[in-house]
DNA sequence: TAAACTGCTTACTCACGAGTAGAGTTTGGG
DNA sequence: CCCAAACTCTACTCGTGAGTAAGCAGTTTA
């Protein structure tokens, strides 16, 4: 980020109007047009995967040429790192709402299965099942395994908990997570806009 | 398996033995031959993916060169064509005969379970998981998800006859079966060969 | 023995896609 | 009006990977 030297300041003579005024307004115009090179470049990745993908394609999405992606992104692994990134961090946000808006571990169970549901569907989401871990190179995969591990780990928790509570038939946390899981990721394949909905 | 050039003939002056007997013999081997190309293909998609699966890669885990490949199939997009192919077939069989053994509906749909989930272990079957359809060109894309839905199809009815049946709760036929394709299929995503086993 | 074929090789071509250089255009502050 | 930054473009480089050409060694047939 090279740019981020202009930001606080006053001017000596005005006493309104500061200039500048707008300097945090261009900031955000442009985290815009980054999120929307990242939701294109999503959307294009669930449609023909990762490396079937050229940026030539996400720009001529967004109507711009090539090296002006470059502008907002580093490369493109740092863009597929954004997505399932930021698909995860929504994910893990989500569940940590359900879990906080209480209820016994069924009514949290519920809820975080309805919260992964609605996220496999969007494109952050849909990036995350689709495009295998593998593509992303070595330093942040392990990171991302983290975060997935974590959120698999709530899951077990509140099934193991329904459980106990017996609101829920005996069964391996492990293993009824992972096929929980399955089910829900499972939509990401299926599921395009236009047809079905959100419920249930 | 580069020789093997020196394994099996017969002596011309033997009085038995037609010439050409050992071609059969030979077609043989040059069908196993593919197989192995399409067994190593397959193992390397479902590692990395299709696209970052060159053709060097695959000769290299035979030992061969990439040329030798060519000998054997078309290109590259035949190479998964075929692995999903395969992968589609075994199933489609896999299921034929799990309801050819009779039984009611829900063994029947337990046997087509079992069936599944040991298909998604093995290389040709996470293929069909892993590598998403867009990646198969157009003319054979139709054909394949003509078999998928097939597939689908084979499980609604058996989770509708369950539901006939009384043996199973009553439920959305169509939605019951994509939730147990997606718990199965999701097997493929994590399984690797050295830790649990096949049981349900 | 020579011809013919099978199986595989080395040494290419060629296209496409990631990433860069450097220049042109727009915008807002002085 | 002018300047500098913000932004975007055209025109490249360069590596990699699919697919091909042509020929070489061993085997089979005549």
């Amino acid at each position: 980020m090279p740019r981020a030297s202009s930001s606080a300041r006053r001017a000596p003579p005005a006493p309104l109007a500061s200039p500048w005024a707008n300097a945090p307004l261009r900031e955000q115009q442009r985290e815009a047009k980054r999120q929307a090179v990242l939701q294109a470049a999503a959307q294009l990745f669930n449609e023909r995967g990762f490396h079937a993908t050229s940026l030539d394609d996400i720009a001529a999405r967004l109507h711009v040429s090539k090296p002006t992606l470059y502008y907002y992104v580093k490369n493109k692994d740092e863009i597929l790192l954004q997505c399932v990134s930021q698909g995860l961090e929504m994910t893990l946000q989500g569940i940590e709402a359900s879990r906080a808006a209480g209820g016994d571990a069924v009514a949290q169970l519920r809820a975080c299965m309805q919260v992964y549901a609605g996220i496999v569907m969007q494109p952050f989401g849909m990036c995350l099942i689709r495009v295998g871990d593998e593509e992303v190179p070595e330093p942040s995969r392990t990171e991302l395994r983290r975060m997935k591990s974590e959120i698999d780990l709530a899951f077990r928790r509140l099934v193991a908990q329904g459980v106990r509570e017996g609101s829920l038939a005996p069964c391996d946390p492990k293993m009824t997570a992972f096929t929980i899981a399955g089910a829900l990721s499972w939509i990401g394949r299926w599921y395009q806009p236009g047809g079905d909905c959100t419920p249930e």
